[in-house]
DNA sequence: GTCGTTGCTGGTAGCGCTGTCAACGTTCCT
DNA sequence: AGGAACGTTGACAGCGCTACCAGCAACGAC
């Protein structure tokens, strides 16, 4: 007689389809594709794997069909928020998806990148999400020969390797710098850390509507290769302000350094923004609650990473989108820190609920 | 003659064992166990992998060997500041050796936990990671019953299922409680969100330490289901001053909430530390540079993480620790925000290097 | 010299599932 | 009525690897 359950108790497809009375083959297009099956023969196998509790073996359907059913994920930090943001996103839209989430960490490292793409791609993956447009010759041409769907995150530029998302980091600082402009602030000061090249083009936005403005210093640009944090805030803005004492306006990098910033300057009592404005970049949380309420460069983080996913998805599924390149956009969400100073108009004490948002420069394209 | 490369022109094991002159079982085993293999055969096959860039097919060897090396991670979320840390040093432990990570998201919910369990349990997972010690009936059946090493982590408590690393949350408020009455506080407020069963054990241990000191009050807690946030901090301090203005002290269940009560403070001038101590939980970052610096409780978020899975992989592997429940302790770093306060010595401006924690009370068991 | 014993190697037989293709029954058209 | 077209089903043959066990040589103990 036939071999029946295996040692390990498990049930297999076999089981199931000779409870249901059919070929495995039909049990198991069932559960790839159970349109094509007869209702009779559908329902059939329904209750016979329901009955069993069959749970389908993944490595097994992976070594019969050459493929994999796993999306793998390259992002260069897990401690950075923005990160834990755009992870959320695609989680939450894998979730429900058959794909499951194969996460890998870069440290901002191409090289790193590289390795784990060809360990990746190994594997067969289904699909891929890369963080960034700066792959090495390498990796691109890996990306370039992989057969599968690929997303680009995090930004947008020329020569997608195929679909991307993400938003002009360029663009996003130049507004911000407006904002500053408009606001009547002139001796802008650029804070910046980890110097990845998001930050980078960041900087290069600055630099861009400072000149043009005819304002570009570059004693006004503090920048560090070390990873960001809220101290370190605190000690570049120390840095920038010793240097140069008659800046009236600073725009950070990220929403961290600029909660240094703010610290720094109630700590040296400089008042903000009377005396320095500050602007942010992400608006992540708390940059609504801070006394004063901080303005940032809203970006879309959560979406970022759960529209990727979904295209992917869909990409996987043979459904190519139709806008393979998809701009994100951000917004100048402009608050208490970067606001004209005027007069008998200091920021103000209330109740928390009365911190909301003023106004907002979108860039929805 | 027998089939050659694959379509997909893949080199298989087949092919490596070809070159280098020996059986397929025998290369297999060079990638598994090389001290078995004598030393010529070793070097031949080695060689031989190299020259031809073969890359494992590790869905064959799940199949085959009925095991994957995949270790399951199951964390309430991704949001949280706190996992993010633990994560980081679950993926920095695993890196390197043979296991990948395959995270889910419970979302605090104990019956989405029994539902990933169950179908992380079909897949054989070589180990497993789970997040505290409140499992439904069912899931702790599940966990009992499964094949393979198990961490319970954030957490320590009686009966853990297979090896367990944390602290107890417990312990830890009543550190933070017994610090603020040490500096001359009584009338100490609780503020918490989320409430899941950790944040639950740190109400215990503050309405415990508090009962002892028959300070105990219950106006003094304020809760609420809602995610953590800043702002949220914020509201709910909020909440608690316009009801018991005679408040001397405030422990939150964590650090944002921490921040955001010390922004209310500011909002509505009030004093900190002189009028009221603030006391946070986890220590995150920006606790020492916030200004004043807030006093928290520090916990080991990414030696957590890290223990649980060099713990894990070496269960794996057979060598299960002598000491299969870790606690890992805490330590109150004690901040300008919780100092009594003295006469002429406010909360000092100054540079930012100097933003130093000043004592602190560890409980390293 | 015979008998274990150890260390290394290889053959056989699957692991549980799916791709391919042929075969079947039914319907619809001419 | 005959045939094409379609929808549905099943047989077969692996996917690439490893568990299991047998075989073989080399060695030492008796």
């Amino acid at each position: 007689m036939g071999r029946k359950r295996t040692k390990s108790g498990k049930i297999r497809l076999a089981e199931v389809a000779e409870l249901a009375g059919v070929s495995p083959i039909t049990a198991s297009r069932f559960f790839r594709n159970p349109e094509a099956l007869s209702v009779a023969k559908r329902t059939r196998v329904e209750s016979a794997a329901r009955e069993l509790g069959y749970v389908p073996n993944l490595a097994a359907r992976a070594l019969a069909s050459q493929r994999t059913e796993v999306i793998g994920v390259l992002i260069p930090s897990l401690t950075n928020n923005v990160f834990s943001d755009v992870l959320r996103g695609i989680y939450d839209a894998s979730e429900g998806s058959r794909y499951s989430i194969q996460l890998s960490n870069t440290r901002y490292s191409v090289l790193q990148e590289e390795k784990l793409l060809r360990l990746f791609l190994a594997q067969k993956p289904a699909g891929l999400i890369v963080t960034g447009i700066d792959q090495t010759a390498e990796s691109r041409a890996m990306l370039e020969a992989a057969d599968c769907p690929i997303v680009q995150i995090m930004e947008i530029g020329p020569n997608p390797v195929d679909m991307m998302i993400g938003f002009s980091h360029y663009d996003a600082a130049r507004a911000a710098i407006a904002h500053l402009f408009e606001q009547g602030h002139r001796r802008v000061g650029f804070v910046g850390a980890r110097m990845d090249p998001r930050v980078q083009r960041r900087l290069d936005g600055y630099v861009a509507a400072m000149k043009e403005a005819d304002l570009y210093d570059q004693r006004l640009i503090v920048t560090t290769a070390t990873p960001t944090s809220v101290t370190l805030g605190c000690a570049l803005f120390a840095d920038l302000i010793a240097r140069e004492s008659d800046i009236d306006a600073v725009f950070c990098a990220n929403d961290d350094l600029a909660l240094g910033v703010l610290f720094e300057c109630r700590r040296r009592e400089i008042a903000v923004p009377e005396q320095i404005a500050i602007v942010g970049f992400n608006d992540l949380e708390f940059m609504a609650s801070s006394v004063p309420t901080l303005t940032s460069v809203r970006t879309n983080r959560y979406e970022m990473g759960s529209t990727a996913a979904a295209m992917l998805i869909e990409a996987i599924d043979g459904k190519r989108p139709e806008q393979p390149v998809l701009d994100l956009g951000f917004a100048v969400i402009e608050r208490q820190s970067s606001q004209t100073p005027r007069p008998a108009a200091g920021p103000r004490a209330g109740e928390w609920s009365s911190v909301a948002q003023n106004d907002s420069v979108t860039n929805d394209p």
